[in-house]
DNA sequence: TTGTATGCGTTATCAC
DNA sequence: GTGATAACGCATACAA
């Protein structure tokens, strides 16, 4: 695919009978050009269809001015809403962006960011995969002096910048508002424990229940099941109990999906026999019936929040700053699937 | 940012005391290099937690190993299903992916563009943003050498490789339901007319009716109204007519919705009243009451096939494949929102 | 088997 | 104002 190659700078300079230096210095408008200069240099540019390598002027600097990305799945909306946001920020401060997915695999996560390193990229974005239990792929990007910024699925025992929701306040108040409604009897659905934001919407749970001097059974405590499938598993038994559970709060909108089959298997009702309610507004919870009570997370302003924490405390910076966690305000969303009356 | 520079093959030739062009066919397990020499080196790369910068050896390869997308919105299950299968091929075949996304404009689309053959990247794969009715931004692509592949927003008057779905056809069996189903007065939602897919949708509709010897009116062909809101718009004051429609097939989901959301507003059941086909089988369809009929595109397959194509046939090729269009078969998903009985 | 020289396209430094 | 030179990190043709 080399048919002819690209106009450097040094075709320019040829033909203008001047340095590739000044043609360099021309191009990026330098004080020591005169602006007839630049203006001719513009020209020849123009003419010769010149573009610019950033590559190449970038292996110069030392820097790649890219971001690497690692989510478990570009295709669910939580993600490509963050991921989203991120393009937009990298966009505006001319910076791209290099994606990669783990599929909630560690092996496939360590390789993700091998290949990060490789490109060189200045920072790495990352929400963990599900099966992550170790920080050592995080380590490895600290070895080779790039900063790392967490997001959302966060590892807290791997000291970094991290951007996250307010989970334990808002799982609480979505569950304050089940307890309004009348449900008494609430169930947990979670996530790897391992993940604070999983234990934080599991604390702000407890903390709901705890303040309405409810009890839970210890069995309606279920972490660790993550997709819709494994949210059916769980909540089939739970639902077959004598005593069983009359809301069921999920740490996902998915798993929500999946209690919502598992009710509709055994022929209860939502919201009337069961309430429900999900965490991260999908597209789809608004327009299931019933709808879906939910967490907004403003993923795309969490996505842009991580990005711009590179670029105001990282980017330029001459150390290391001391690391931080912004949270983002989340939102419960209250629908049909909770509201009793 | 930079504590201190991370080591590269000089280093490694230096503790060794052999030169660095030696690690480097070291490195890359040439086979004038004898393995007790290989394994030397790798171990003290190893020690110097050496990383291969590949942006340097592409730069000297006079490649990027970087594959641009750019796509209307990468948050939108059609866009990140064929990305999410982009990426898988391109991993696998150790390139990487810079993505980019114009938001549905012409403006914005011609900025990721030059930003990625700034970026030098070895291949442009592109989706066409509805504003886009030029194909200047395209050629100024292939003006840098750098092959296109346009997959599903085609504009076909830019000559380049090509994946589709079989969009005719498949228009055509999803009207052919919804004419076996009884519906006898099908209206059709489209996108920009430029956009080939759209159209061939449209020829699909229209040969499905005129097979039937169904007569359109003429106002039941509304083109351009590609965003949820806009079929809405679109689809209200088709339903307040005396002789309205009672069926309505739209080129995308979101367009459905918008259906949808207009029949709701004026007291009209679907389906029985009202059939109901949308286009892309995103998430959400199955999700919706009643569940959308829709056609699956196969989209991850799509994003993977134009993937492929580079890899297949341009890569490592001496001179420019002649172009081709691959056709991706889509199937049509008959569900609640179509079916009468 | 090992080493040398050169260049990829740019920019920063210094000299004129 | 303008230009020569080195360097970024690597790979390759060529020499030994």
């Amino acid at each position: 695919m080399n048919s002819r190659k690209r106009a450097t700078i040094y075709d320019i300079a040829k033909e203008l009978n001047i340095s590739p230096s000044y043609v360099s210095k021309a191009l990026s408008s330098h004080e020591s050009v005169s602006e007839s200069m630049r203006q001719r240099v513009r020209e020849k540019a123009e003419q010769l269809n010149y573009k610019h390598n950033s590559r190449a002027a970038n292996l110069r600097r030392g820097q790649s001015r890219t971001i690497g990305v690692v989510v478990p799945h570009i295709n669910q909306s939580f993600f490509s809403d963050a991921i989203s946001g991120i393009e937009e920020v990298c966009f505006a401060n001319n910076h791209s962006l290099v994606i990669c997915q783990s599929h909630e695999s560690y092996e496939k996560e360590g390789k993700a960011i091998e290949t990060l390193i490789h490109q060189n990229v200045d920072c790495i974005l990352i929400s963990n995969a599900e099966e992550t239990a170790s920080t050592d792929h995080l380590r490895q990007i600290a070895k080779n002096k790039i900063p790392v910024i967490q997001f959302d699925r966060c590892l807290d025992a791997f000291d970094s910048f991290k951007v996250i929701n307010d989970n334990k306040a808002v799982s609480y108040e979505a569950v304050r508002s089940l307890i309004r409604e009348g449900y008494r009897n609430i169930a947990f659905l979670g996530g790897p424990d391992l993940v604070k934001i999983f234990r934080e919407r599991k604390e702000g749970f407890i903390a709901a229940i705890a303040e309405a001097n409810l009890s839970i059974p210890y069995n309606f405590i279920i972490d660790n099941v993550l997709s819709r499938e494994r949210a059916n598993q769980a909540a089939l038994p739970l639902l077959r109990l004598p005593n069983r559970p009359d809301a069921i709060f999920t740490v996902s909108d998915l798993q929500s999906l999946g209690v919502m089959d598992a009710a509709a298997a055994l022929g209860i009702t939502i919201p009337s026999q069961l309430g429900v309610f999900g965490f991260a507004d999908e597209t789809f919870s608004q327009l299931v019936t019933p709808s879906l009570s939910t967490i907004d997370q403003h993923s795309a302003e969490l996505g842009r929040k991580a990005a711009e924490l590179y670029f105001q405390r990282i980017y330029q910076q001459d150390e290391m700053p001391k690391t931080e966690t912004v949270v983002i305000a989340s939102e419960i969303r209250i629908r049909q699937s909770s509201r009793r009356q």
